[in-house]
DNA sequence: GGTTGACCTGGAGTGCGCTCGAGGTGGGAT
DNA sequence: ATCCCACCTCGAGCGCACTCCAGGTCAACC
């Protein structure tokens, strides 16, 4: 199976198919497929494509920048030094977020102890 | 030291202070002393509370549970096991926020190479 | 042939967490 | 004396990322 209706993407991807209108709009998602009736049929692509969205979503990267991760991905091979660079970029945030939350979480376990000290 | 003018707090705790304000304004804050003019002077006290904020707030704690989490602190001791669980709750959040932020890790680091390997 | 249900479009609305603006006060340096 | 600057209050506004709504189409099943 290659072909996949809006529930099976929403399924798959775990976007809400407003979501992916959305991004259909906006641009994150190149005008996806439709069969006679106007529906929606997302590729294989497609759903690759969304795996990688999720994955810069899910690790806090703003709309805009994976919108200009999109447009290098449009333009051709020849932006894959510029990708590699964005998604370094992105890899230094996200080690910094990891970081930061281990370094929070100590906090909070600290207090629970602490809390746990006094009763 | 022990009273900090709002400049200082803004130095210290990373927040704005317009953010400070917002906070004392929904009770996350409470009252801070004024001086004779008006203006706020904070407590020690309150920039160790800030302090607990910042670290609830950077690991993702919605603001309506950290005002629960200042009432619990509000209410007295007796609160003490509720503000425990409060924090083993969200410290499974963390948790879950640091493993899901290392696979993705992953997903973009093998998507890196991958393009490495392209050029 | 009627009903259901998944889907469509365009545009308005929502929730969160701030952030800003207007208009004003008070205190210290020149 | 006057200037500036940090601060005040109240209320409106903003940016992000969706999310919802109205009104409609089509296909399939009873």
């Amino acid at each position: 199976m290659s072909v996949y209706t809006p529930a099976q993407v929403v399924q798959e991807t775990g976007f809400s198919i407003d979501t992916l209108r959305y991004y259909e709009k906006i641009g994150l998602l190149e005008r996806v497929d439709r069969n006679a009736a106007g529906q929606r049929r997302f590729s294989q692509e497609d759903i690759g494509w969304l795996g990688t969205l999720r994955c810069l979503r899910d690790t806090g990267m703003p709309i805009a920048q994976m919108l200009r991760f999109a447009e290098l991905v449009r333009a051709g091979d020849h932006t894959i030094p510029d990708r590699i660079k964005l998604l370094e970029e992105h890899d230094d945030q996200v080690r910094a977020q990891i970081a930061n939350l281990g370094e929070r979480q100590s906090y909070i376990r600290n207090k629970i102890s602490y809390y746990r000290s006094l009763i």
